[in-house]
DNA sequence: ATAGTAATTCAAATTATCTTGAAATGCTAA
DNA sequence: TTAGCATTTCAAGATAATTTGAATTACTAT
C-alpha cells in the first residue's frame, strides 16, 4: 500500500502501525467510554440530567417539568441509571433521583 | 399533587418549577448536546477519533488499524465529521483525516 | 377491603441506526 | 483508454433503541 509521504514519517516516528495501536484506550474502555455517551444521545435524558444537576426530584416532578409519560419517562431515566448518570433513593412514598459524580461531569 | 416535603422547601428556595426551569439550557442546546453524544455512541466511532488523536491518517490507514469494511468505515466517518469531531483534508490521491478542537475535547 | 398515588414493567408497534456488498466517483499511471 | 487505487454512495437487510398503553407493584389513606 502506498501511503502520503508526511504520514509515512510522523507515523513512523511513533513506532510505526504497531506503536500507536500501542497508544490506544483498550476494547473494554472503548465500549465503556461509548455506553456512556450513549446515554446521553437522546435530548430528553440530557434534559433529565441537567434539570437532576439543579435540584433533585422526585419522578412525579420530573414528570411535572419533562410533560412525557409515565413509561417513557421510567424508561429514560433507567438507562441514566444503569450507565450510571443518576441514582435514586426511595424517601417514604417516593424515589428522589439526583445526578451521581458521573453525570455531574456530563451536566452543562 | 403531594410532594415530598424537602423537595418541597429546595424546590421553592429555586424560584419553585418555575424558576428551575429556567435555569435549564434550551431546546437547541439539549438536542446539540446528544448529538454530540450520540456521534460517540458507538465504540468503533471512540477508537477513530482517539486514533486520529494519536495521529492524522488517510482512511487506508485507519482501515488498516481498524480493520473494517471500506463502506462501514466511511459511514463512521461521516458521523464523526457530520458532528463536528473530526475533518478530512484532501492531500493528493488520499484523504487525511484528524481530530477537530472539539473533537480533542473528547478524546481520552 | 377499596380506592388512589407513585413508579415500574411488559409486549407490541414504530422508528432509528448499523451493516453489507455492489456500484459509482475521481484520480493516476501504464 | 484501460486498469488500479482511495474513498464514497446507495439500497437492502439486519439489529437496536424508543414509544405506547395496559398491566403491575407497592404503599397510604379511607
Amino acid at each position: 500500500m502506498e501511503i502520503p509521504d508526511p504520514i509515512k514519517k510522523q507515523v513512523e516516528k511513533k513506532g510505526g502501525l504497531e506503536g500507536i495501536i500501542k497508544l490506544m484506550p483498550e476494547e473494554g474502555e472503548l465500549r465503556l467510554q461509548s455506553k456512556i455517551h450513549h446515554s446521553l444521545s437522546d435530548p430528553l435524558r440530557v434534559k433529565i440530567l441537567n434539570l437532576l444537576s439543579i435540584q433533585p426530584l422526585c419522578v412525579c416532578l420530573i414528570k411535572e417539568i419533562t410533560e412525557v409519560a409515565d413509561s417513557k419517562l421510567s424508561y429514560h431515566l433507567s438507562v441514566l441509571k444503569e450507565n450510571g448518570m443518576i441514582e435514586g433513593e426511595e424517601q417514604g412514598n417516593w424515589i428522589i433521583y439526583k445526578t451521581t459524580k458521573l453525570g455531574d461531569k456530563f451536566s452543562l
